[in-house]
DNA sequence: ATTATCTATAGATCTATAGATAATGC
DNA sequence: ATTATCTATAGATCTATAGATAATGC
């Protein structure tokens, strides 16, 4: 079913191997490969429906060579999760930054989830990995203890700094009102990474759970609304839902 | 870790075995405490982090029982999954039935989301059973192909009950709209039913994702805005808002 | 000399089946 | 006689390690 090691078809979209490259390359360029497989593999099964030797034979090498880069399957399950999360955080963070200079103190809660949520699906699908990494960030947070301790350790700071935003543009909103809107965003938006292909049979072809521009579109003024409504008012004069 | 096979703790709540019973009521019994079983193990750990022997030894019966009343691991599965759905469906369609009803013409989207989330969170918070059941659900909506056929298979019904009265409260509201709303509120209430704690600790404990009574308190109407809000317009006077 | 990769294998599972045993059913 | 449960085991993995091999590094 899999691609298996033809010599012909590079794995996963990598680099042939061996080509003239120094050894240090050659390690990141494994390295990345093992990475890429894993991402793959464990966002369609989860950690328990994927063997080292699934992985290896995706990037065709031996097992064996897993066990020489990484410590065991969870640290490679968790460095695959590590590797990306920068990159979402400071992208979030950016456009917050940007959002938040721009608002000057008009911040609504609308562009707020605005710069939080569109620039992180526009991340989302920008490139096969990043749908793969989308759909694990998706099953690892509706896992239980150890999926919300990857969550934790990973997202915390951007999502932390969107909650701050949130309380600037309702500024008499409890602590409760705002966590548990952005619990529902959450929820919401792992759903909508995990491209799960449901909402496309229920909706009998309306939606596609592939077209993220449509959630886009969609998505922050939703979710806006339901803050602005459940926190009980909004910022004063030109409110949040726009 | 787990309770074992110590003849003093009956495993996961069950009545003792054999005390005098028919043939016809021992199977039924143990084939429930399978289910039970597995409805625990596989609602932490997903379907292949959990082992038959793990679920015969949280039972206290050996792994070939399993076999005997289910056709393979996947069957006990899908089993788990189908045994609580009907009345899910049935309690959800119920309360939508009777809302109907009681609001003759004037159906409102606050209303129509009322009454399928908030029978549906108290029932998900009725009992272990349920809570287990739940967090299951939990996992399957955000697994891809396979756990989007599962809710499919086992939700479908009741779901499209629901966008039936969300069409006749926004009758101008086009269909992706109406279904983008309902997989935001998917994603939402499938991250609340696998309670993984992850609220808690970001919101440094102003939420606790066992509080479903807090999450009834919000969701309906958080959610219920966003329908109002993305579809343009609510249905005329007394609108859904409220 | 170092290191990227492979071969070989240990030891521990895992699912599933065949067949034995000990109850209930009639 | 039937059936609920257990024993024993086949055959297939799975993770992980030890040690060999074949490159690059200097």
């Amino acid at each position: 079913m899999q691609q298996g090691k033809s010599a012909e078809t590079p794995p996963r979209g990598q680099a042939p191997k061996r080509k003239r490259v120094t050894k240090a390359q050659q390690r990141e360029a494994t390295i990345a490969q093992i990475l890429d497989a894993g991402e793959y593999l464990f966002s369609r099964r989860g950690f328990f429906g994927v063997t080292l030797k699934d992985i290896a034979e995706e990037v065709g090498v031996h097992t064996s060579l897993i066990h020489y880069y990484f410590d065991d399957k969870e640290a490679l399950f968790e460095q695959v999760v590590a590797r990306r999360a920068p990159l979402v955080n400071e992208k979030r963070v950016a456009a917050m930054d940007r959002y938040e200079r721009e608002a000057g103190g008009d911040i609504t809660v609308a562009g707020a989830l605005h710069a939080f949520l569109d620039t992180n699906l526009e991340l989302y699908d920008s490139g096969e990995e990043w749908r793969n990494y989308g759909a694990l960030a998706g099953l690892i947070n509706n896992s239980s203890e150890w999926g919300a301790r990857l969550m934790d350790d990973n997202f915390d700071s951007a999502v932390l700094r969107l909650v701050e935003l949130l309380r600037k543009a309702l500024p008499d909103c409890s602590e409760a009102d705002l966590f548990w809107g952005y619990h529902f965003v959450s929820g919401a938006l792992t759903l909508t990474l995990a491209r799960t292909g449901r909402i496309d049979k229920l909706s009998g072809g309306a939606c596609d759970s592939n077209d993220f521009a449509a959630v886009r579109q969609r998505m922050a003024e939703f979710m806006a609304a339901g803050f602005t409504t459940v926190c009980g008012r909004s910022k004063g004069p030109g409110g949040a839902t726009g």
